[in-house]
DNA sequence: GCGGTAATTAATCAAGTGTATAATTTCACA
DNA sequence: TGTGAAATTATACACTTGATTAATTACCGC
């Protein structure tokens, strides 16, 4: 009986692929299907070597967590391109609601992920870093709006306005992916951005990317 | 040795304290912390009762789950009270940005739940009733506000209205129950108002409970 | 080509899981 | 006050999990 043959790869692709394997078995299964075995199968690897890339299983779904989240992030951010504030921040909500990023296997992920945050420290910091680099981008984006409409407005106010958008988005984009609703039907991109631009106060029709 | 004294119990009180067990073992510890031990030693009762009053741990969990969406649901709902449709819908906008609704434990509950729902038809058919039930709801109050204020709607603008606001209050929702923000120094109560009102074409000094 | 090193496999372990069942105890009812 | 039936406990089982370690294998540098 001879051994299954295999080939060495560098660390960096070995950790990619784990995580990557992790994060298919968790859309697929939830998180109690990502075990050690299952996450070594879609790797194509054998579950002992998990543990040269990662201390421990608590280890490797954190760092999952962590590109998941990151991932999001920059998709997101990538919609925004280039230009004005206004065309930056209907771009990133044009890429909020629609796909990759609103789609059914991230809020599958995202959703399996929520849930340990509450009783999991490790996992509660990779939550809180993305969720403040959302935040903190949607915050900035519109106060450049409201510069470059030349419309004055105190911190005070433009923290509110990136609460209450910030809540759309988050809403919407859980609605959107989970797809309960017939949203095929619908054009979700100017129902998001017409939202918006109500909520700032902008005329919706003076807001388009 | 002596075996440990216990006393009998009605289906109805036994089926309940499980549930409340297994709910504060999912708060707490998570979802994969609600082990069938842990649950019976937080209902005060030997694991091995579990399966008299549950035909296994699936249901256990898919009925904790039931009842907690339906209490949630209700205790929204119980915000309506009475009077005014622009009444009801204000108090229902309160209920849903604050405790009990709007509470970390509600949320870690939540999203230890919501986790499951793509891998596991029985949950996804519970988390499916439950929002069904909360769309149809702001639905319909929103159409008797239009209704109410002489405002003519058309079925797909009261739709559009319904799939905004359900996100609105969702996101509202989770950043509050989430407390990554100082919500404290800040009126949510007024701020999910002011937004709702902003949303429907209403003035929002004209919206208030 | 070849040897040494490090990556990878294979096999195993202890702990914890859900489940099944027989032995007990409680309690309603006679 | 006994007694039978039902609820509850105690124990055990089969299985899965994450982790550990020794044996093997690939491949880089000489």
């Amino acid at each position: 009986m001879t051994r299954r043959t295999f080939h060495r790869e560098s660390e960096a692709v070995r950790q990619n692929d784990l995580i990557a394997a992790t994060l298919d078995s968790v859309a697929e299964l939830g998180l109690a299907g990502a075990t050690v075995r299952e996450v070594a199968f879609r790797a194509g690897v054998t579950p002992g070597l998990i543990r040269r890339y990662f201390d421990n299983k608590e280890r490797l779904v954190a760092s999952a967590y962590r590109t998941f989240i990151s991932d999001l992030i920059a998709a997101a951010e990538a919609g925004c391109g280039e230009g004005s504030a206004q065309t930056r921040l209907a771009g990133l909500i044009r890429a909020s609601v629609t796909a990759p990023v609103a789609d059914g296997r991230t809020l599958s992920i995202w959703a399996a992920f929520i849930g340990t945050v509450h009783s999991d420290p490790a996992m509660a910091e990779v939550h809180s870093e993305g969720y403040q680099a959302f935040r903190d981008l949607v915050e900035r984006l519109i106060a450049e709006v409201f510069a470059e409409r030349g419309r004055p407005a105190s911190p005070q106010e433009i923290h509110q306005h990136a609460i209450v958008l910030n809540a759309l988005l988050d809403g919407l984009w859980i609605e959107i992916s989970m797809g309960g609703d017939d949203f095929s039907r619908l054009n979700v991109v100017q129902i998001a951005l017409n939202s918006t631009a109500t909520l700032l106060g902008i005329d919706p029709a003076d807001f388009k990317d």
